[in-house]
DNA sequence: TAAATTCTGTTGCAATTGCAACAAAAAACA
DNA sequence: TGTTTTTTGTTGCAATTGCAACAGAATTTA
C-alpha cells in the first residue's frame, strides 16, 4: 500500500501525465459535483475539505462522507436512479482532479509505466475509502446516540493519538453524521459529562481514559 | 468494470496463473478466517455464502457485511487493534481463495499480463464492495426501523427485479443487519403489513408499490 | 459596524425503540 | 424418528429518542 505521501506526489503530477485529468478550483459552499447517472467520474480530493451529501424525498440532509485530502469519490460508488440526490459541497476552498473511468483506467496498449502506477494509487485510494466505510458503519450499527458517540470520539482520539480533540465539524453536522436528532445528541452529550465520560468545553473534547464502556 | 462473469471466469483461473493465491474449502458454520493484526491478506470468496462478523467486549453479535461470491474481504480494510474481533464464518459449504497482498499486488519486474490483469479486476472488486457499503449506510443513517426496512426491501426489490422476493436470511439476522432490536422490527414489519406497505408472508414479502413513502 | 443567519444549548412531551419474557413453530441434529 | 435448538411472533413496560420550540451566542454577510 502507498503511504498518505506517495499518493500525495502521485496526484499532484497526475495532470502532468494524462492530459484526461482535468483539475478544477471550488470555493467554499459551492458544488464540486453533481451525480449524473450513467457517468463514470472518478474525482480526487486535492485540496481541502468537502461533504457529500444527500437530500431525501422530504427534504432531509445526510452527509455521506466527510472528504479530506486525497480522498476518492464519484459516481462509480454510487449508482443512483435520479440526478439531483447527491451533490459534493466544498467546506473550504478546494481543488479537485476529475476524470473518466474510462479515459484513465483502461490498459493503454504500450504498457506505459505510468498507467501500471496509477492502477496501483487508485488500489490504495480504494482500499483506504472501504477502511472509512468501515469505521462509518461500525459507528452506526451502535444502537445508542452514547454508543455512536463513543465510538466516533473513541476513533477520532485515536487517529490523533490524542485524549483531547476539537470536534472537526459542527455540531450539527456532527448530528447528520452519526444521524441521530441533535438535540438528544446535546443531551447525550450533556449526560456523557456528567457521568464522567468525557469533558465537553464548547468543542473540544477531553476522554477520560479512566472511564471505559 | 468487469462484469460478474469476467471476475468469476478470472478467480477460477486465479491459481493456475499464480502459486501464492492459495484456496481452501470450509464447511458451513466453521470459521473461514480471523482477522489477526498486522497481516494484510486478501480472500475472495469463490463459492457460497458467508457473514463477517463482530463481537464486542459485551457479547453483542453485530453482521459487519453478508458475503456472497465474488465478495472480496479481509485484514487490509479493517485495521483492528485485538484479533479475536472479527470473525468470518461460513453460512454453507464455502470454498475461498486467499493471498497476502504482499505477494501478489507488487509490480512483478516483467510487467506479466496476469498481474495487470489481476490488478484491474482487484479494482472492480473493491469498486463494488464500496457500492455496496454505500447502500448499507444509505439503509443505516435511515432514522427509523420503517425507514430502514423499507430501504432494506426497496434495494432487495430492485437487484431482483421483482415486487416479490424472499428474506435471504432469518428476522433474527436481518435484524443484526439492520441493526436493531429483533422484537421492535418484528413490530415494525406487522404494522407495515396492517398500513398496506407490503404483504408479509413467513419470509416472502410483496410490495406494493402503489404505496409509497 | 449593523443586520442577518447559523449554531449551541435547553426543555417538555409524545412516539419509537429496546429489553425481558414466553409460547408456538420450524429447523437442525442425533 | 424423537429430541434439542433456533427462530418466529407477541406483549407490557421502561428507557431512549425525535420533534418542536425558543433564547442566546457565534459567525457570516452586506
Amino acid at each position: 500500500m502507498y503511504s498518505n505521501f506517495e499518493i500525495k506526489e502521485f496526484t499532484q503530477q497526475l495532470q502532468n501525465f494524462c492530459s484526461k485529468a482535468q483539475s478544477k478550483k471550488v470555493l467554499k459552499n459551492n458544488t464540486i459535483t453533481t451525480y449524473i447517472k450513467n457517468r463514470n467520474q472518478f474525482c480526487i480530493l486535492k485540496k481541502g475539505k468537502a461533504d457529500i451529501i444527500r437530500y431525501d424525498v422530504n427534504g432531509n440532509k445526510t452527509i455521506i462522507e466527510t472528504l479530506k485530502e486525497q480522498d476518492i469519490f464519484g459516481e462509480l460508488f454510487f449508482p443512483i436512479k435520479n440526478s439531483n440526490e447527491i451533490f459534493v459541497v466544498a467546506k473550504t476552498d478546494c481543488e479537485v482532479i476529475y476524470f473518466l473511468y474510462e479515459d484513465i483506467a483502461k490498459k493503454c496498449n504500450n504498457s506505459c509505466k505510468f498507467h501500471e502506477e496509477l492502477n496501483s494509487i487508485l488500489l490504495s485510494l480504494l482500499t483506504n475509502k472501504i477502511i472509512t466505510q468501515n469505521i462509518r458503519i461500525k459507528l452506526l450499527t451502535k444502537r445508542s446516540i452514547r454508543g455512536k458517540l463513543q465510538s466516533y470520539f473513541d476513533s477520532l482520539s485515536k487517529s490523533l493519538s490524542s485524549n483531547t480533540f476539537l470536534i472537526p465539524m459542527s455540531y450539527t453536522d456532527l448530528a447528520d453524521y452519526l444521524s441521530v436528532d441533535r438535540s438528544a445528541m446535546m443531551r447525550e452529550l450533556k449526560s456523557l459529562h456528567e457521568d464522567g465520560f468525557i469533558i465537553k468545553n464548547g468543542n473540544k473534547i477531553t476522554l477520560n481514559k479512566e472511564k471505559k464502556s
